[in-house]
DNA sequence: CCCGGATGGTTACCATTCTTCACTATAGAG
DNA sequence: CTCTATAGTGAAGAATGGTAACCATCCGGG
């Protein structure tokens, strides 16, 4: 992803936000913030960048003076569009292969996989923040 | 796996040097480059911070004046083999509840998936450089 | 009404990771 | 012995992300 990200002149972390800004619409930094899994700072450093691109826009929120509601362009929707549309033809060219069983025992797998794996992330979460105070 | 490394005071890109480093044994930079897949410039600065923390020490080349071997230091040692350890008890608890069949056609699976990602991959790859010249 | 705590965003500062370009020193082929 | 390729580093900078301090605004309980 990270070639097909860069041949359109973004970083990775800013064409995740705008990805995300495409699902959802516009939104908070501090959705985004959320979304992304970053501080609410580090939105702020990425919303700059897009802007000064023209690829999003901070619009005021229509209720609470306090947030900006971030919008993408349209030059930004049409890119989130390419985007979207490579994703799924690389997905397609991953997984279609595989006859409908196979992928559906593999995805079955992969699902037990990722299950554990949070498990595991959420325990050692805690172990960690008892170590700390 | 970022989370246990932070534990021992260690950042990723260090660990995964010093993880190489345990596989491989004494290796000049170029081929720690090589193998992290960043470029030589950037090895010289993990090396330099390792070697600030005691983990790792620069050998001449014992035939080759240009390059230095980069060594592993006994403290580093203990710490490797406590990463793989953990590596391993993880790979078991994610894997180990899968039946034996079920494992072998989840494995399979995704070795196809990943063939034929490096296939995309490779494409891409030579697209781009022959949009460069 | 208003006051105090919570929330949204930003300024300032720093760590990490990695890159490109220029340069030195050594190897090795012809 | 010269010429080129290779190993490593200095300088400068981009991108990502974090913490701490701070301001403006919101909102609920007195």
């Amino acid at each position: 992803m990270t070639q097909a990200i860069a041949a359109l002149g973004l970083t990775p972390s800013r064409t995740h936000l705008l990805w995300e800004l495409g699902q959802r619409g516009p939104v908070t930094q501090q959705v985004l913030a959320t979304a992304l899994k970053i501080t609410p700072r580090a939105v702020t450093g990425l919303v700059d960048a897009l802007v000064g691109s023209g690829l999003v826009t901070r619009e005021p929120h229509p209720t609470d003076r306090r947030a900006t509601l971030v919008t993408l362009t349209s030059r930004a929707e049409a890119l989130v569009s390419q985007l979207k549309r490579g994703h799924e033809a690389l997905a397609r060219s991953l997984f279609a292969p595989m006859a409908r069983t196979e992928f559906d025992s593999f995805a079955r797998g992969l699902d037990g996989v990722i299950v554990r794996l949070r498990t595991h992330l959420a325990a050692t979460a805690l172990e960690s923040q008892r170590a700390k105070p």
